[in-house]
DNA sequence: GCCATTTTTGACAACCATTTTCGTTTTCGT
DNA sequence: ACGAAAACGAAAATGGTTGTCAAAAATGGC
């Protein structure tokens, strides 16, 4: 593990939330780090290809990553105003996955699935501003 | 409804699966229509406004649309090798969203579902080609 | 039908996230 | 320390998508 790929790892994981790669270039670069924008994006393919940081993918086509807690398969709740993740885990959503599949003849299912929705600090800070 | 995007939303059709603005232009062309490209991101842009058709992101970013036979929501079971797709729908995916994101004081939850395989076609054709 | 106004169209350029290239710097094994 | 291998970063290239603008087509009185 390079000097620069941890520090990129570290700003994901200061970060908590999904963040783009022109995001954490922006973040490294801000707090003095002389790293250039093609290695951030070396990073977080490697970080990912690796299972180490999770994407998705922004209504716009944009990457976002996230460095979360399990390595193991699980979903999210993210906060469409500050990007904050929870990360949730269960059966039933697995279960009805497969189910669906297995259904309609489809072999090797899988399936992405993400929640969305406004947090409760942001909910209550959106009702502050009158 | 211009003839142009009346001519989009055919060939959406006609496809039962989802493709991307690139190819719609592609069979559009091929067929023998002088359809530019803007005008085929346009008129996805339009019918996926008004909800006529169903978008979605493939792993590297790209958009593709899908003209699904309801305008209710629903979720899709998607072949990744022909890009055929069915439509799902039922409340135990819905219900589950719902109940996440209350546990955890969201609120305006949403969610986007995908489920991925190979369909009955394509995994017969695979186990043939030997 | 005919002209004026509005809408739609398409070639081309601009955008922007991401990838590729390639010469330089750093790291690692000996 | 020394040479090979890996990592780095600036700049250029890529590719999907959007913006621009002048031409073409549709619309609506008359
Ligand atoms: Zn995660
Ligand atoms: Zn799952
Ligand atoms: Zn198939
Ligand atoms: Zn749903």
């Amino acid at each position: 593990m390079s000097t620069r790929r941890e520090a990129v790892r570290q700003a994901l994981t200061d970060a908590s939330g999904f963040r783009s790669a022109q995001d954490l270039y922006a973040d490294l670069r801000s707090e003095g780090s002389k790293i250039g924008l093609t290695t951030v994006y070396r990073a977080l393919q490697a970080l990912s290809d690796s299972g180490e940081v999770d994407v998705l993918r922004t209504d716009d086509g944009e990457a976002v990553y996230r460095a979360c807690d399990t390595e193991s398969h699980h979903h999210h709740l993210v906060c469409r105003t500050c990007s904050t993740a929870v990360e949730i885990k269960g059966p039933t959503v697995e279960e009805w996955a497969t189910e669906i599949g297995a259904e309609h003849g489809f072999t090797g299912v899988t399936h992405t699935v993400e929640v969305f929705g406004t947090c409760a600090d942001c909910s209550l800070r959106a009702v502050q501003q009158t």
